[in-house]
DNA sequence: CAGTTGTTTTCCATTGAGCGGCATTGTGCC
DNA sequence: GGCACAATGCCGCTCAATGGAAAACAACTG
């Protein structure tokens, strides 16, 4: 590659023209990591960051002799321990799992399948926690990983829940259901949205991987609004969601008292 | 307080002589925050982190563009839900907990108490997942805390099991149990130590806050050290350390299988 | 409602901390 | 040994980061 642009000078120690802020930079190595990718050796780091490797080497020294990343012996770099206590004290985080995860316990002693918790971040939902009865079937989704709104019941429970305009830019692209692929109609998803709405559960049917039931109810905050969503998962035939409904609802009741919301769990909406 | 000394001249606009580097700022604000602390205002996050406020806001700013913090209609800052979703990428924190969990619930459905998980984390041990049983006594700790070394039954195991250079260094140091505040004597806890390698399995009693019995083995990780220490505490009443301990042991062991260990539990040290 | 006090935000002149290309060293692999 | 690639060490040049000052805002008080 002879070069013919005119390349601009590159004197060795000239700065960079333009460069991110150096605590992106820090955090860019961090979302460097994901469910796929839980150890990255240095040159990986500086690819997937898109940070030179000298710079990538001297921040990640940053961030180990803070704890935010480890190294193992064999050079590999991991999420650090230290980041993980730090991160345990996030509200939406741990600090929702904990006053949840007794009254899933119930729940799940109840129905014997799967029960998520699950908070909205961007444009997904995140799962935040998930109890898992031994017999239950194979599992979906691994905590701390996200979850589409469009076709999963807790994420219904938030699409209905959240601010208009949120909705409606949600509403405004193409969705398809996973894993069938099948185009989803934004008249019939603002009707499932407004029904939801009306009697404060999510219902949700799947056939594949296999064929399972999703009944939804949405948890209130401190604010009155609605800060989480509960859900049970269970496999078709063994499905009551006459029962599972108030089930799931009451659980979700128990939870946003345990928040400390008031208003929006004692008056419903008229 | 008229001044005496001889300040400095504080030109406006001038740099300070000294200051620490931008990443270690950026997660001293995160350090900031701790169990009693998970909201904390502009001026509250400037004084813990000694950083001026004008620094503060314009870091905090950024963290919050990423997902690290997040502030609340009120104003004050909280642990985002993005450091979270990374954060549960680390291997020794989710990762760990992922692989422990279902034969934690084993443990958990025997024994109808408390089963813990922890790991080393510089002198403390790092509780990194807590089951508790709905008949089970107070809690105790609570998940993403730390806990002594010295007067845990999982912090005796990842002790016992600790390079000997780091055993010597906690030795060295006056050390109490906690909360009888009794001075530990460094001579009996080296036996203690021993005999827990000799055996695999640390049993702590503690009369204080109420009278129960801690029973721990080792986790061993792919590199055929110790990973994590699992534990159960139950009541001195209705403890049986004859059942309890192979009990654990017997989860740990499964657990390290699921970590990738082969020579640690294959061939115990001759 | 003006006055007081405390907190949050904006502004900006200054300078050393961060920058990345390059050179060197380390590590397999054939 | 020879090659390819990854990791680390080095260094002179700048502009991004800096914190005090001041303004804007908020909450009480008499």
């Amino acid at each position: 590659m002879t070069d013919g642009s005119p390349e601009p000078v590159r004197v060795r120690g000239r700065r960079p023209p333009q460069g991110d802020p150096v605590v992106d930079r820090a955090f860019a190595l961090l979302a460097a990591f994901d469910a796929g990718h839980r150890s990255l050796s240095l040159g990986e780091l500086s690819r997937r960051s898109g940070i030179p490797t000298s710079s990538t080497l001297r921040l990640a020294g940053r961030l180990m002799a803070w704890g935010a990343l480890e190294r193992g012996s064999d050079g590999r770099f991991t999420i650090g321990l230290r980041l993980w206590e730090v991160a345990s004290l996030a509200p939406r985080g741990q600090g929702l799992k904990q006053v949840a995860l007794p009254f899933m316990g119930d729940l799940e002693e109840v129905t014997r399948q799967h029960v998520l918790l699950a908070v909205r971040e961007g444009t997904d939902a995140l799962l935040v926690e998930r109890l898992s009865a031994h017999q239950a079937m194979d599992v979906l989704y691994r905590v701390g990983g996200r979850l589409p709104l469009h076709s999963t019941g807790v994420g219904l429970i938030l699409l209905a829940f959240a601010e208009t305009a949120f909705q409606e830019s949600v509403l405004d692209q193409p969705l398809v259901h996973l894993p069938e692929n099948v185009p989803v109609s934004p008249a019939a998803l603002r009707r499932t949205l407004a029904e939801i709405r009306r009697d404060g559960t999510a219902t949700l049917r799947r056939r594949a991987p296999q064929p399972l039931v999703s009944v939804a109810a949405p948890i209130f905050g401190a604010d009155d609004r609605v800060a989480a969503a509960l859900s049970v998962v269970v496999p078709q035939e063994n499905a009551e969601p006459r029962l599972l409904g108030p089930a799931v609802r009451t659980a979700a009741r128990a939870i946003s008292r345990g928040l400390g919301a008031r208003r929006a769990i004692g008056v419903p909406p008229a």
